[in-house]
DNA sequence: AGCGCTAGTCTCTTTTTGAGACCAACATTT
DNA sequence: AAATGTTGGTCTCAAAAAGAGACTAGCGCT
């Protein structure tokens, strides 16, 4: 919450007055924090691919609850990133889709996991090495 | 944890066979995780300026309990983001500062950061929408 | 009639986070 | 000399978030 003034001195690279500290507006954290969500990247991730529906989602990622499917799913939702849509269908499914400001926040956010993916062993590596120290 | 077969699956785009599942092993989400932390893109961003002493950082994100910060910049050292170094000055003091691993990773996470900034208030909108049709 | 499928919700337990007291050694202030 | 502040933490307890699993309702299949 107090995030865009700590955003704000940080970027200046200074620390500046705190004083006019608008509290509850920090587009940075506003932001991040819901894509840094526990399921948020793998169900964005998913989703950039094609559109799923619940069941297939559930059944994509077996270790999340229904619960936190429902909740992160409508978090996305809400933020704009997919869309949700339900057919009438004899047992109604819900088909979940990727929307344009998604796709454009993927875009950046699909570097980062790439970077993941190959410095996985220099992060495991340097876990290794610290808590071989944590030892002696 | 249970990520790296979810992630194949999703990053296959198709629905493979969940045998041979090694639960303790994802790449993605082993590293995504610990970056994804409520503190840790603000940390980062922080000692990609300059090193900072634990006492500024508390001062530059005043509403970080010491105990998240400790634990934050543990986390960060361990996974090899941020080095801390002691100095035996009377009261003690210490520095953390970026690694070069932490660098690499900093720069493709800079432009999630920097897409949060510039389309927040795409974000925003979309959020005011959906509460929007919530109330009907 | 009984079962399963759909997409959830509701409740309960466990984990994570936050708020705040406490620490020891030294420096400065009174 | 005695109180106070500064350093970088740890410890405990309360609050919030997440996970596990039961439960729902309407329809199809057998």
């Amino acid at each position: 919450m107090v995030f865009k003034a700590a955003h704000k001195r940080v970027l200046d690279g200074q620390e500046c007055d705190m004083s006019g500290w608008d509290a509850g507006n920090c587009p940075v954290r506003d932001v991040i924090d819901r894509i840094a969500g526990k399921w948020s990247t793998l169900l964005l991730e998913a989703l950039s691919r094609r559109p799923y529906r619940f069941g297939e989602l559930r059944r994509l990622v077996p270790d999340i609850s229904q619960r936190m499917l429902t909740q992160t799913l409508r978090d996305l939702q809400r933020d704009g990133y997919i869309e949700r849509e339900v057919f009438p269908t004899k047992p109604p499914s819900v088909e979940y889709r990727m929307t344009e400001l998604g796709r454009s926040l993927f875009e950046p956010l699909s570097k980062v996991l790439r970077w993941a993916e190959e410095n996985h062993s220099s992060v495991k590596a340097a876990r290794a090495k610290y808590d071989e120290g944590e030892l002696a």
